[in-house]
DNA sequence: CACAATTACCCACTTATCCCCACAATGAGA
DNA sequence: TCTCATTGTGGGGATAAGTGGGTAATTGTG
């Protein structure tokens, strides 16, 4: 599972060099192959391995072709995945369109989040992080908690 | 199965070069077979492998006669259904009529949606994306989730 | 049967992608 | 502090992909 959070730099061809940490098992387990694609509820990028985003395409494709709400999701989420496989350094190559999505310039903050990454513009996410921690205590035993939530124990 | 997206030109022929990516498996799985019809829903084109086409035209065998509703679905399914041979150059020729119901000028996007394609003429697909989005996003915890989308998880 | 229109094949050109190498930056160990 | 090893970054050039158009073959029609 990924966890943490690095500092990246985008190059002028749009490439992106994983950390040094990850390659080893990026290519052992998953021999290199990823697929990136849009989140839909920030801005910001999703990178799976493939084996784990198999296990997405899975889930999606038991939705409905006739469900609007469903068909957006699998539209969004399948037509935006990108095979992108880790070249010889190491590097994945991010589509301009993807990049454009997620308003990447040159600094990058790759996060882990279990199963996947997230692929953030550095000050989109410092801003992001900001405003995250400010809700998260402004609502503190104020709003009504998920069900999930309301048992939740760290 | 079929993901991610590809900018294709039509050619004043009305040919369709398939991403290369693709055509191997094109050719080797499906021996270049394929099935172009129209969307019911949205201003595009579905693009099948023969032989996923045929899981559908079983599908479609089972609905009833006599219910109004299935049986446009099969007349407008069947009906618009054209075979389209991949050419040597792993082109595929697309009849004018359906051209002209999805709207296809000379820039094109082909969308891998798992079993089929989805063809969009560039601009439209661009709009319905940023559509697809803005609703997303706006709806965040909002709408009524169908039953499915309760609980899929990233 | 002949003609026209459409379709398929082939070749050539332009553009983009991938692979490789080189250098810069960083950190560890002697 | 110097040296070496590893990681991060940049870019040139080979190769393949995408595109356009000429010509031959096939189909359909009068």
């Amino acid at each position: 599972m990924f966890r943490g959070s690095f500092t990246l730099t985008l190059d002028e061809k749009g490439r992106l060099a994983l950390p040094a940490r990850y390659r080893e098992r990026l290519l052992s387990e998953y021999q290199g192959q990823m697929i990136c694609t849009i989140d839909l509820h920030d801005p910001c990028l999703l990178l799976f391995p493939l084996a784990e985003w198999e296990e997405i395409e899975k889930k999606l494709k038991s939705l409905s072709s006739f469900n609007p709400q469903e068909r957006r999701l699998q539209r969004l989420l399948l037509g935006n995945a990108t095979d992108c496989e880790m070249d010889k350094s190491s590097r994945i190559l991010l589509p301009a369109s993807l990049r454009q999505h997620a308003g990447l310039s040159k600094n990058i903050r790759l996060v882990g989040q279990l199963n996947k990454f997230e692929i953030w513009d550095e000050a989109a996410w410092q801003a992001r992080l900001c405003a995250d921690i400010e809700q998260e205590q402004a609502q503190a035993g104020t709003v009504q908690l998920s069900e999930r939530l309301q048992d939740f124990v760290l």
